[in-house]
RNA sequence: GCGCUCGUAGCUCAAUUUGGACAGAGCGUCUGACUACGGAUCAGAAGGUUGGGGGUUCGAGUCCCUCCGAGCGCGCCA
């Protein structure tokens, strides 16, 4: 049985209340959703709603003349916790309540728990594919790998707390050219020669081809040694596959084989020029492309068809592919082939991430394996830990070009935003701690009485706790995990502050408010615990104490 | 040249997809705050014609056009 606090929404009572109205005074049709929103300025009251502005036109109304309208038939019969609604600015309808619509949050938390609170399933047990990292498999992952590991992983944490049902994939694409390259310049190596020039060139590889055994098949060898690397940085992250996914395999099963039979039946491929091309061009690409060389080998474009194909076919409902956005160029030919086969355009979502740029000081890095002077994943977590990388490369929409300057990086390490959410928690944790080395219990939340939470501070912490569910729902539709990130740093924020100014355990502080001030710290804590997790970032109960000498070994 | 993406405070970014009220954080700078719970904290100040211009709208950082700047892509490579 759903509690009484879960069922109606403050937010759901407001919407009810503004749709009764416009009702009544006769405005037709009414809007399909009506939006109700958190205004950023406090005179503007706790809710805002801007339905006047949005119906005024089409119910020939001028929007405050509605918007009076609106407020004085609310007011006649206000729903719980509204004090006072008022017309503002242009046509806005300003709901001003009374803490308690908060004090109900704060329960809500509690009952839900870590759990269950911010949780959604509209995902509907929707099987989602995410596929992420499928760095070739002929080297170390470099630090811009981190990022698409990062997100990809969190993505699905995010995806799974809103019902989907996600599955992490890697790609390799194991055949072809490039590991014919990489398998030469192994061999290269270890004979004590230069790579060729379209080989590669980074200090791994003469590494790795002097741990080679001298009877070792070169490819097949550093094919194993790569994703195994792959895999342990992958690892260090916090980041696991449930798939690898293998090219080699797809051209050997016969999917590949099947892929193209099927192209072809859908007339979608043809032969020219002695080779097969895709009919792209249909499918909204610039020009058809190529399937099938003259020489009789797929393009890398075949077997991903084949490969998406594939991952239909195992069950997925929808495919997520983050790529960087290198490969833009290469979507719409994809999406072309992927249509082709007979598959909605839907099913499909390519998402695109700027590339990372890592700079070492005043200068860039390369992020080619090909071209050496490569800095790792490896490097970073090395350098500031997997919490602080992790975070790193949480902190920004992919849409943006990040830059990672490891001298940076490693300077102000200890000032990685990681910290400051931790140490909330940790805070939360010495208070809990505290309480029970003095045997000062949490009486049960239902005989607590929550209106002596009335500080700005309180309030604050309990306003962001709110927004929890929002911010996940959006993170997950606008596939956007830094939206998290963005938000628990606002709460550690308003943790922090609470915690400054609002004593707990202290011996002034009465039992009563600190019984209330004790389960805010809970609630708290259970925001932080849900946040962290999905962020795939550790929640310590306790930090280290920095000492000045911690802080300058750090930098070293 | 064509295409995609991006341009917000000194720096790094959020808000842009779904238009909403006076554009928010962190870092850096300056000034302050604990002998009670952890100062990896808190408060205040300074810092912006959201790259320029035009348009749509009651309302534009957000949508449209244009110009400027940056990154990437335009292979029978992956």
């Amino acid at each position: 049985m759903p509690s009484p606090v879960r069922c109606r929404m403050i937010r759901t009572r407001l919407i009810d209340a503004l749709r009764a109205a416009l009702a009544e005074s006769g405005v037709e049709p009414l809007p399909a959703t009506i939006e109700i929103g958190r205004p950023a300025r406090a005179e503007h009251g706790d809710w805002s709603s801007n339905v006047a502005l949005v119906c005024a036109k089409a119910a020939s109304r001028r929007p405050r003349d509605l918007a009076q309208d609106l407020v004085e038939r609310i007011t006649a019969r206000p729903p719980a916790h509204v004090r006072r609604v008022e017309v503002a600015g242009p046509g806005f309808v300003n709901f001003h309540l009374d803490h308690g619509w908060l004090h109900d949050v704060l329960r809500q938390v509690i009952a839900e728990g870590v759990a269950g609170y911010a949780r959604h399933d509209f995902g509907a047990g929707t099987a989602v594919n995410v596929e992420f990292v499928s760095a070739n498999p002929t080297g170390p992952l470099h630090v811009g790998g981190g990022r698409w590991a990062a997100y990809g992983d969190t993505l699905c944490n995010i995806l799974a707390r809103c019902g989907y049902a996600p599955h992490r994939e890697y790609y390799l694409n194991d055949r072809g050219r490039q590991m014919d390259a990489f398998a030469e310049s192994l061999i290269a190596r270890r004979e004590g020669v230069e790579p060729p020039d379209d080989g590669y060139h980074g200090d791994y590889i003469g590494e790795w081809a002097a741990e080679m055994p001298g009877d070792a098949d070169a490819g097949e060898w550093g094919y194993a040694r790569a994703r195994r690397d792959v895999a342990e940085s992958l690892a260090r992250l916090g980041v696991r596959f449930d798939t690898w996914s293998s090219e080699r395999e797809l051209v050997r099963s016969g999917a590949v084989d099947a892929a193209l039979a099927t192209l072809r039946d859908r007339d979608a491929a043809y032969d020219a020029d002695g080779a097969v091309w895709l009919r792209s061009a249909d499918g909204g690409d610039d020009k058809d492309r190529v399937l099938v060389r003259s020489d009789g080998e797929p393009t890398y474009l075949l077997p991903d068809i084949a490969y998406h194909a594939d991952k239909l076919a195992r069950g997925s409902h929808l495919l997520i592919d983050v790529w960087g956005a290198d490969h833009h160029g290469y979507v719409e030919r994809l999406t072309a082939g992927f249509c082709a086969l007979g598959n909605r355009r839907e099913q499909l979502e390519i998402v695109l991430g700027q590339l990372v740029t890592v700079m070492r000081g005043a200068t860039e890095a390369k992020i080619s394996k090909r071209a050496g002077n490569l800095v790792l994943l490896d490097d970073l977590v090395d350098l500031v830990g997997a919490d602080a990388a992790r975070m790193t490369f949480l902190l920004q929409s992919l849409a943006s070009r990040q830059t990672i300057d490891l001298d940076v990086v490693a300077a102000q390490s200890m000032e990685n935003p990681v910290f400051y959410v931790q140490y909330a928690h940790a805070r939360v944790c010495s208070l809990a701690a505290t309480a029970a080395e003095r045997g000062i219990e949490r009486p049960p939340l239902a005989e607590v009485p929550l209106g002596a939470l009335d500080q700005a501070r309180e309030l604050a912490v309990l306003r962001t706790l709110h927004a929890l569910g929002d911010v996940v729902g959006e993170a997950a539709r606008e596939r956007a995990p830094h939206k998290l990130t963005t938000w628990v740093r606002e709460l550690a924020g308003a943790f922090h502050g609470f915690y400054h100014d609002c004593p707990v355990l202290r011996s002034d502080v009465a039992p009563p408010l600190r019984a209330a001030r004790l389960w805010l710290t809970e609630a708290t804590r259970i925001g932080l615990v849900i946040a962290l997790e999905l962020l795939g970032v550790s929640a310590p109960e306790r930090m280290d104490t920095l000492t000045p000498d911690d802080a300058e070994e750090a930098v070293e």
